[in-house]
RNA sequence: GGCCCCGUCGUCUAGCCAGGUCUAGGACACCAGGUUUUCAUCCUGGUAACACGGGUUCAAAUCCCGUCGGGGUCACCA
């Protein structure tokens, strides 16, 4: 058996597509497994909109995901160049053969001519295909196209018969070929179109198993057709089925949808690692009940057999619930680490960070690392610890107005605050004998203190976030809250 | 429209190929209860699906046919 290459391929669009990552994380979980070698290659012949930033987009989006590849066009390879755009000189070689072969035949129909039988095709409810006007062309009718200084466009002479599909996921797939069009494969200037590339580029770098989209599927009858008239091996060919919007509506784009670009997840900041088994699990299983798996698990039990066959929806929520849950099993270190970054990039905090605010940086992250769905959450989460007063919300503020005697019962406390505060449970048995003292319920107490501590209803535990703030900072929301209060 | 693919809880799915053990299992979400000073976590329980119609069979979510529904694709784009 040959070693096992696969290849990701996208085209530098400026994004790259939660449906690309799966498809990235399909073919490198199958070349690990198989202990074979997962390549990148940019589709980037279309010169418009390849530029360096989209490019970096597809690098820094695979690296976030842990998907770098073995060979590509930054880390190279014995088969490159690993991007279209520098591989004409590849492409140039196989035309030539191909036109020799007659495989190829010249095509001098205008794009007017073109369009206008697209039109009348649709008016009279045929399929749109090419006529094949240019198939009968004469040695002398090319000789006078050229000789009045046409240009000609190649074309696929799609033989008779039909081409048997066995995908390894849809099973057997047959096709006629009567429904195949003679697409263009060589443009005006000589340069290939894209299913011609493909062709030429899975042959050149010995690629062996094409994992791709479902949107592939039509395409690759014409490029089986290709291969096979080039008298090449056709590799092995998966198609997965596509992600669908959350309403179901269509594959995802941009356009409509943000979490069609990776940059959505990677803004939020979930877990990675979280981030990968979420998407394996799109389309593929591994049983009935496994679901939390590392990703030396996914490695050891993905299987193309176990692909399903109909395309899915993106589920947010199940998503977050997995980050969540990979973020609380992290080392407080790596949470502080990235609590911190968005901590700075959300104002919060300013580099460098000085003793106290490393300190209480630190706090923070071990008093929300539960709370976490993906790390940017933070920013949200710990707003209140930097804004003296805290932003009061209005539920909280209920609480500090509903109980008469409230702010009498802030003042004393805090009043009770001493410099430095003791541990949590020292602080919580006091305040349980003061509230005992004056005869009141503990939830009577800890409700309004919390919204004047926070200024929210929810958070960490009450007596942690007082030790966050320090026993002056603690007082003086205690003083600014019995003002507002009851 | 032609061709191709697909169709199990709201969502992701297991089961289908090798029909019975499926009064259809799991997860997310949701609801209820418990733990907790709130939230979160955690625990317990619950609501909820074989698209429809035929056929084959003692027996069909599983096999066959049809219908309906959804999606993909039809460029000198990739």
């Amino acid at each position: 058996m040959p070693e096992v290459r696969v290849r990701f391929a996208p085209s530098p669009t400026g994004y790259l597509h939660v449906g690309g990552a799966r498809t990235a994380l399909f073919n490198w979980l199958y070349a690990r497994q198989q202990g074979g070698k997962y390549v990148l290659r940019m589709e980037d012949t279309d010169a418009a909109r390849n530029t360096d930033a989209a490019r970096r987009t597809i690098f820094d989006g695979l690296h976030w995901l842990g998907l770098d590849p073995d060979e590509g066009p930054e880390q190279g390879g014995p088969v490159g160049p690993y991007s279209q755009s520098e591989r004409q000189d590849i492409y140039a070689r196989s035309i030539v053969e191909l036109k020799s072969t007659g495989v190829l035949y010249p095509c001098f129909c205008s794009k007017q001519r073109l369009s206008s039988l697209r039109l009348s095709q649709e008016a009279a409810r045929e399929p749109f295909r090419y006529d094949r006007l240019c198939r009968g062309l004469t040695a002398e009718d090319i000789q006078r196209h050229t000789a009045a200084g046409a240009v000609p466009a190649w074309r696929l002479r799609v033989p008779e018969g039909e081409t048997v599909l066995d995908d390894l996921i849809r099973g057997s797939i047959t096709v006629n070929h009567a429904d195949v069009e003679d697409i263009i494969l060589v443009r005006g200037d000589g340069t290939p179109i894209y299913n011609l590339a493909v062709v030429i580029d899975d042959h050149t770098m010995g690629i062996t198993h094409v994992l791709r989209g479902e949107d592939h599927l039509t395409n690759c009858f014409k490029q089986i057709i290709i291969f096979r008239a080039l008298g090449w091996d056709v590799p092995r060919y998966g198609h997965l089925p596509l992600i669908l919007g959350p309403a179901g509506e269509g594959k995802l784009s941009k356009r409509k949808h943000p979490e069609a670009a990776l940059e959505h997840y990677i803004a939020r900041d979930f877990h990675p690692e979280a981030f990968i088994n979420w998407l394996a699990l799109i389309g593929w299983s591994f049983d009935d009940k496994t679901e939390i798996m590392t990703r030396e698990e996914l490695v050891q039990r993905f299987s193309i057999e176990r692909v399903n066959k109909s395309g899915a929806r993106l589920n947010m929520e199940k998503l977050a619930h997995i980050s969540g849950d990979y973020i609380r099993r992290e080392a407080p270190e790596k949470v502080r680490a990235k609590v911190c970054e968005h901590l700075v990039r959300g104002g919060l905090v300013k580099e460098p960070l000085d003793a106290a605010t490393e300190a209480l940086v630190a706090a923070i992250a071990s008093a929300e690392q539960e709370r976490l769905r993906g790390y940017a959450d933070i920013v949200e989460l710990a707003r209140w610890v930097f804004s003296d007063p805290p932003v009061m919300e209005e539920k909280a503020q209920k609480n500090l107005t509903k109980e008469p005697g409230t702010a009498a019962m802030l003042r004393e406390w805090a009043a009770t605050l001493s410099d430095p505060l003791p541990q949590v449970p020292e602080m919580e048995a006091a305040a349980r004998q003061f509230c005992e003292a004056r005869g009141m319920g503990f939830g009577k107490f800890v409700h309004p203190v919390r919204a004047a501590i926070t200024g929210r209803t929810a958070g960490p535990p009450l007596f942690d976030c007082v030790r966050l703030l320090g026993a002056a900072r603690s007082r003086a929301r205690l003083e600014h809250a019995a003002q507002s209060a009851s």
